[in-house]
DNA sequence: ATCGTATATCGCAAATATACGATATACTAG
DNA sequence: CTAGTATATCGTATATTTGCGATATACGAT
């Protein structure tokens, strides 16, 4: 797991705060191919909750799918892109396990 | 609290390690103004562990710096650097609040 | 077949990151 | 005062990131 790299792809106020939009269900999707429990938006939704133009939330989607972070289905139309719970999970262990300090110092 | 700034310090295998390496002290000074139990590291030790060059190495802790996870002070010679604990500790309690996915979905 | 929608990709510009060597600064030792 | 050491900063080259509009692709609907 290249933590180096996720960091890196969360390191962007645009793409840290779509991921934990779309863990806290603050983004909603108007394409009524996802349902409410998947943790999925289309590349419209992030459009709309951004204010970015499309091709740049294409591409930032892309960094996180290159990441890992995210995971892509093609629903007729759209671009369903799903947060990758296993992978973001196993990111937070992992930088708990590296990076919290011992107790008492 | 920056969080995409923290990743985005975070997110090059160089500062990773290093942060990573000073919490889990693996990183030793040679630098003898620094006690064994203080977290920190002079420049050049940093420069040893990397092979990168000094001025290089400089800018680095300068990222990491800005972002808060270190602290530094000038003894004598050396400029030393610290983990600032409370930071990184803070950093790492916020990203598993904003990103942690509930359990059972 | 054609049109409209959703999205990816291309081409581009500006900004930022990464690395280095050279130089400046600050301080210690002699 | 001079020499040496540790580090920050400057100048520079190159690569990457971030953003946009334009275009290409894919597909559903008519």
């Amino acid at each position: 797991m290249d933590m180096a790299a996720i960091c890196c792809a969360l390191g962007n106020k645009t793409r840290y705060q779509f991921i934990m939009a779309l863990k806290n269900e603050t983004i909603s999707t108007c394409c009524d191919r996802i349902l409410v429990t998947e943790y999925a938006v289309s590349v419209g939704d992030v459009v709309k909750m951004t204010g970015l133009a499309q091709s740049t939330v294409s591409q930032h989607l892309a960094v996180l799918l290159k990441a890992g972070l995210l995971r892509r289905e093609k629903r007729e139309l759209w671009s369903c892109y799903f947060l990758n719970i296993q992978v973001l999970t196993e990111f937070l262990n992992q930088i708990n396990s590296d990076l919290q300090p011992k107790t008492t110092k």
